[in-house]
Order: structure tokens, then sequence, then C-alpha cells
DNA sequence: GTCGCCGATGTAATATTATAACATATCGTT
DNA sequence: AACGATATGTTATAATATTACATCGGCGAC
């Protein structure tokens, strides 16, 4: 199941909505704090279907005057890591926003060279392989990374009308 | 199939006697040099199966006198990379050898968070569930990473002994 | 209420990972 | 030997992340 397609057409304030709303029921839920900080934080991912790294939260946390320092970005981001709201993608060393943070599962993470966007799959075959593989050493999962990088449709369709 | 399990038993010579072997073949073939400082990155590299950061690898460089610089260890580890001899473990930004170099392939990678030792798997279906959630939306692969992090049998033994 | 605790945030310094830019060396060919 | 191309050395710096300690702010005990 493909949460996103952030390279097709929709409307990307819903996306921001939702993220929110659901990210304040889950914090509730857990009595953990969403503080303010912390869905600034959240705000700024979501603001578009881009990863972002450490350093470009920091520079729109910045009220103006000066940036924030580094240990403010990354305490937030350990926090909404911790509560599955946030994932990070290696390959670009960015963060980006979860679509279904209600629950730990596999996040395959498409991502295109091209735009920049990423989007998170769902594939419950995928993650049934990956046990299997696991099963068959006696292997116990803390922590999973699936990320393929590549060209999204709406960029190769492009290229592709260029001849590029 | 699982290309090495250094959590079992194994004689470690000929892991690092095939894969210096391989890598030799491999680059003559292809026609390109596998130069002295590139071979000796790689033999680092295979003194275990703990993948070691750019920076470890750099001291075991350094020959006595003062340790080698960065761009050194990263352009090998470059040419390594391109020719498929080495892998980069995203989880750890650290890199190891690759078991089977001779043709591109997904490289599913388990570590083990406790001894620090990693294994890579080649598992042609879970390849080919992630090329078909690729080609369910018409998405183009250039690079896939797939990191499972945990614990692996051998440690899980050693802790349940110990009651821990 | 206010005291004290605890979690969250601010601040300064520094560690770790990676690259840019340019100089020098080495290899293979002519 | 002269040359071009590839590889390596060297210096500086960029980008990413953490440590350590100070301060703030909410919340319960009394």
């Amino acid at each position: 199941m493909i949460h996103n397609q952030p390279w097709r057409d929709h409307n990307h304030g819903d996306c921001v909505q939702e993220a929110i709303s659901r990210a304040t029921a889950l914090c509730a839920a857990r009595n953990v704090r969403l503080t303010t900080l912390r869905r600034r934080v959240l705000e700024i991912l979501w603001q578009s279907h881009v990863p972002l790294t450490a350093y470009a939260i920091l520079a729109q946390l910045g009220d103006g005057a000066r940036p924030a320092a580094p240990p403010t970005v990354y305490r937030a981001l350990d926090f909404l890591l911790e509560q599955g709201l946030v994932h990070k993608v290696e390959h670009l060393n960015a963060y980006m926003g979860c679509p279904m943070p209600e629950h730990p599962h596999l996040a395959a993470i498409f991502l295109c060279e091209h735009c920049g966007c990423a989007a998170e799959i769902d594939s419950t075959r995928l993650a049934a392989e990956i046990e299997a593989a696991a099963a068959e050493q006696d292997f116990a999962i803390h922590r999973q990374t699936v990320e393929i990088s590549g060209a999204c449709s709406r960029c190769r369709e492009q290229r592709a009308g260029t001849g590029a």
C-alpha cells in the first residue's frame, strides 16, 4: 500500500493537517508531551515531501535573530523518532514525517533523486520476507531500514518529454 | 542465501583470501586498477566482519609516523564502492567488504548491535518484492539499501545463558 | 502558595563524517 | 625522455551529530 505519492497531485494541506492531528492524538494517548518546539519541528518537516536535514530544520527554527543550536533540533528529532512520528532517511542524513505513526512498521522509503520527494510504502510482503530471513538465522530484529533511490514517475515523464 | 554468518564459527582466513582473489580477478577483468592502497583498504575491511568507519581505516593506514588524510581513504572507498567490492553500512556510517562482488545485487545486511558483526544475505524474493513495489508506481531504481539491526543468534544465546 | 523535583530547553564547546581545491607522483604510451 | 591520464598527498573546511552543563517551566507534596 502506498501511503503518499508526492509526485502525484494531492491537496498537501490535508497531509499537514492530518499529520499534526494524528500526532496530537497519539501523544495524548501515550501521555507524552508534544511541546511547542516538537510540534514546530514536525510542522516544518511536513511543509513538503522533501526530507530535511537537521540543519535545514534549525535554519527554519531560528526566530529571525539567530538560528537555534543543534541540540535543540536533535532532541526534538529524537523524541519524534522514538514516537514513530518521523523517519530518518539514511541516504540523505535527512528526516521526514511518517504518514502512519500509530503502530511500529517497516517503512520502505522511495526517494526521487531528481525532485527530492520521498514516499513511504507499507509492504506487508516485504516485511514478511525480512522477518523470514531473520527467522532463518535466528536473528532478533530491532530496527530496519529500507530505502530505494531512483527516479519517480513524474520526473521520468518530464525527462522523456525533453529527450533527456 | 546467507553469504556469511560471522557469528558462527568459520575459518576467517578463507574469507580474506577469497575476497582478495576475487577482487583481483574482477579488477583485471574490468581493466581497472586495484592499486596497493586500494587493496590495503580492502584487506583492512576484511580483517573482521565488523564494519569500519572511514576514520578507523585511516588510523590503520597510517604508517606509524602520521595517519593518512581523509581523502586518501574516501577515494579508495569510492573506487571499491563503484566496483561493488564494498558496501556502505548506513546505520553505522561504516564500510564492509562484499562477499559476492561479481554482479550488482540487493545487499540485505544484518547487523548485530552487541558484537558488531555484519552479515550480508542475497534474497531473491526480497529483491523481487522491492522491484514489484517499484514497478507498481513506475519508479526506476538506482540504488537500494536494506539494513536490519538487532541481535544475532550467538549474542542472544550468550545473553540468555547469563540471564541478561 | 511555595518548595523542590523532573523533564524540557538554552548555550558553548567539540567530536565525527565527508568534501573541495590544488599540488605532486606514478603509470603507460609514444 | 615527453606527455597525458590516473592516482595519491596535503591543507583546509563543510556538514552532521554529541557532550556537558546551565536555566527554565510545569507539577505534585506539603
